[in-house]
DNA sequence: ATAATTATGGACTTACCGTTCCAGAAAGAT
DNA sequence: ATCTTTCTGGAACGGTAAGTCCATAATTAT
C-alpha cells in the first residue's frame, strides 16, 4: 500500500551510537549524523523524533551491548575471570586510537550532568545495572553478600577511573598493570576474608 | 595616562572557572560567561583574547588550586593522611548538589578528548602531576619506588572513578565507603610487603 | 581645561544549530 | 495504468553561537 523505508534502522542506529560514543552529544551536529546514517533530514525526523530521541535511543543499545558482554563471558568462564575479561577487553583489545572513546555512558554522565539530568540519570541507572553484575559475579566467587556489595561499587569506580585513562590514549600496558592491581586487591581481600575460596 | 581596567581580573577568572567546571566548556556560552563575571564583550575579548583562551587559564587556575590542596596537606599531616584528606575533602566535605562538579580536569578530558587534543592534553598533564605528587606521598609512605610508582597509578583511576560517581549525586557516605575500601587495599598491601611501616 | 589614550556598552556580522515544511519521487493496491 | 500513500531531498526558519567594530565614556598628563 505505501512505500518502504529504504534504510537499516538498526544500522543507522549502531553508526549514530558509534559517532555519539566519540564525540559526545553537544558536540555531534545533526549534520554529522545524517552523513554518517545516510538518510536525509525528513527520514531522520520521522523515524526518530529529534536528536535527544536518537541519543536515548543509542544509550540504550550501548548499555545493553555492554552488559550482554559481561554476561556472556559469566556464562563461559569463571566469575573472577568473567570480571577480569569484561575490564581487559574494554581497554587492552586494541590500541587503534580510533577505538578509544572510554565508555558511552561514562562519557555522557559527565558531560550532562548540569546540562540534562534526564539523559544523566539515563546513562547513570545503566551503570547501576552493571554494577549489580558485578556483584552478582563477586557472590559467585564466594564474597559475602556485604562484600560483594562493597567490592562491586569499588570496581564500577575502578571501571569508571580506567574509561577516563582510556581517554587520554594510555599505554594498553599501563591500563592492564592499573587494572591488574585493582583486581589483585579485591582477590587477596575475598581470598583472605573467606580462604575457603583460594581458587577463584 | 590612560583609563584603568575596571574589573578584577582574578575573581572574574574564578568566576569563570565555576562556570566551567559546572558546565564544560562547549555548555558554557560566551554570554554566560559574561554575565557571571560582570563585563562587556569587548572587556572580554581585549583581556582575555577568546573562550578558548580564558578556559586554559581556568584549567591552570583550576589545577594549580587543586596541587596546593594535596600539597598543604602533605606539609602538616602525615604521608597516607594526606592523600586520605584529599580524597575526602574533594568528596566528602558537603552535601550542596551544588558543589558537586566532580573535577575540571577529568571533565575536561572525558568532554574534549575527541573535540580538542590541545585541552585534553592540557588536562591530562595536570593530573599528571597530581598523579607525581601521590607518588611522593606514597615514597613518604615507605612504599619501594616501583610500588609506589603502581600504587599512584591505581589511586589515580580511583581519584577519576570517584570524580564521575561524584557527578551522578551518589550519596556521601557511600562515596567514602568506596574511598575507603580502596585506601584499605593500598594501606595493607604497602604494610604487608614492608612490616616495619605497620604505622602510616 | 584640554588633549591623548584606553576601557566600555551594545549593535552588528557571519555561521551554524535543531527543526519544520513542502514539492516531488517511489512503491503497492486495484 | 492509475490512484493513494508514504518516504525523501532540499529549501527555509527562527534562534543562538562566537567574534568584530565603533561611537562614547572615563581617566591621566599636561
Amino acid at each position: 500500500m505505501s512505500r518502504p523505508v529504504e534504510f537499516d534502522r538498526d544500522q543507522a542506529v549502531q553508526k549514530a551510537v558509534h559517532l555519539f560514543w566519540q564525540r559526545g552529544y553537544q558536540a555531534t551536529s545533526l549534520t554529522d549524523l545524517l552523513d554518517a546514517m545516510g538518510l536525509s533530514r525528513s527520514s531522520f525526523y520521522a523515524a526518530f523524533g529529534d536528536k535527544r530521541g536518537l541519543f536515548v535511543e543509542c544509550l540504550n543499545v550501548f548499555a545493553s551491548r555492554n552488559q550482554a558482554l559481561l554476561q556472556r563471558a559469566r556464562d563461559r568462564k569463571p566469575p573472577m575471570a568473567a570480571l577480569r575479561s569484561y575490564f581487559e577487553r574494554n581497554f587492552g583489545q586494541t590500541s587503534d586510537p580510533d577505538l578509544h572513546f572510554g565508555c558511552m555512558l561514562v562519557n555522557t554522565v559527565i558531560e550532562l550532568a548540569a546540562i540534562d539530568q534526564g539523559l544523566c540519570d539515563l546513562a547513570g541507572q545503566h551503570l547501576k545495572t552493571v554494577q549489580d553484575l558485578f556483584e552478582a559475579c563477586l557472590g559467585d566467587a564466594g564474597a559475602e553478600p556485604d562484600e560483594a556489595k562493597q567490592a562491586a561499587a569499588f570496581l564500577m569506580m575502578v571501571n569508571e577511573g580506567a574509561r577516563v585513562s582510556d581517554r587520554q590514549r594510555i599505554s594498553i600496558p599501563d591500563q592492564l598493570a592499573r587494572i591488574n592491581t585493582a583486581f589483585g586487591y579485591v582477590e587477596s581481600s575475598i581470598a583472605n576474608r573467606n580462604p575457603a575460596n583460594a581458587q577463584l
